[in-house]
DNA sequence: CGGCATTTTGAGAAGCATCAACTATTGTGG
DNA sequence: CCACAATAGTTGATGCTTCTCAAAATGCCG
């Protein structure tokens, strides 16, 4: 039943309503929509769309695209089940990124104009968690990106992913982008992740697979990324 | 006096008060504490620090900065008057980065617990332009640093900053932060920001000076950049 | 099995990092 | 007010990493 879909949400502990019983979560089912599934290379919205809304992962696993007025695409990052999108728009009004779904997807959406009514149902601190972890776009891969060692950006990436994936495996780490978007989100060539790549699986540290990547020395990978380790709680 | 701090605030058209009229500037005033001010490289806040707020600057400059656990220090960004920090506590309870004053200034303080408050009195529009645009550190800023050349990272940085002081003088961009930070922040070394600068300099782009740059050709800026082109507005 | 897209591997050139010396600016005490 | 010291920034030469261009190999789908 549509009223219940956040009861029966299999990513409802990573979301909205992490911390809620029962009847909140009825509750907070009527500010949530959740959306069609989105096929593989379908947008769920697209830049310049009218942004009323920002939307939660409920399954798979999206891309978000900015393309600049020269008409060059840049990959802003990857979201997964739990991850907030659709941010971006509320400064304008308008989308300035696109969603793309990475295989079939699904989303829900929620507008953030009725924000006093997620409040009141119980999901503020699950929301400004949500904010908050947004921001690993910005301080991790910030701090990542400004790395200039092509080992560390993907070491960092892989750590960074590995920690907002964790409650699943954690050395068991999903892949579905291409590699072309993944090099385009680190800032380097197709043939540098590459090489990267290979040279992390020759020496052991990673087993790579089509759509995965195993972790076999989590703690080399850190070391590599030199990378923030922010185990505060 | 104090409760009336929002009234006089000269930054205010920029902060959450900004589409307010007095009776709820008056009102705004009470959910938002404006803080002393902070010296020139003392803090604002604290890495590991309980994060019950977040804070929005009203004069002068600060940067965030994060420590990575093997000491090295990264730059996250550079906030101006307007402008949202301490987001990324919100997801742990505890600051993830700190904040520095770059000359002395000053920011106010609020806790979003109460943002319901902060919808109340009308300032839930602007809270939300405030969280979208705090994005530029995550779409924007991101799309900057993974072009690989300095020359775009740095007319990246100038082309974006111009925007986010719209309003102000756009040409005269102030740049109180030391070269050291800024190469920090856009992922390369002091030296090449150095060389970078002065290749600029010498076509005419840009003329710098202590705490300061001048725009003297914005489209070129923009070409080197090969920027997004947000004017959707 | 054949054709297409994706990924890997290879050789050469360009750009940045590194190390080091030099210049300019700020701040302090005489 | 000037001289000096300390910090911040510029300029120069060299080596390494990555980008670029190009070709081969792998995997995918009809």
């Amino acid at each position: 039943m549509q009223a219940l879909h956040c009861q029966t949400c299999p990513t409802r502990r990573l979301c909205l309503g992490a911390d809620l019983d029962q009847p909140a979560l009825a509750s907070l089912s009527q500010c949530v929509q959740p959306s069609a599934p989105v096929q593989r290379g379908e947008f769920l919205y697209r830049a310049g769309d009218p942004a009323d809304d920002c939307f939660v992962v409920r399954s798979g696993a999206y891309k978000t695209v900015v393309t600049s007025n020269d008409g060059q695409e840049h990959v802003g990052g990857f979201h997964f089940p739990g991850e907030i999108m659709g941010l971006s728009g509320q400064a304008t009004g308008r989308y300035r990124d696109s969603a793309v779904a990475l295989e079939t997807s699904t989303a829900c959406r929620t507008s953030l104009a009725e924000l006093p009514q997620l409040w009141r149902v119980g999901s503020g601190p699950a929301l400004l968690r949500l904010l908050g972890s947004n921001d690993w776009t910005g301080a991790e891969g910030h701090a990542n990106l400004s790395r200039t060692a092509a080992d560390a950006r993907l070491a960092g990436y892989l750590v960074g992913l590995s920690r907002r994936l964790s409650g699943r495996a954690p050395d068991h780490l999903p892949m579905p982008m291409s590699r072309t978007d993944l090099a385009n989100h680190l800032g380097m060539t197709l043939e540098s992740l590459s090489r990267v790549i290979g040279r992390l699986t020759r020496d052991g540290t990673i087993t790579p697979a089509r759509t995965a990547i195993t972790v076999n020395d989590p703690e080399r990978l850190q070391r590599l990324a030199g990378h923030l380790d922010q185990e505060s709680a």
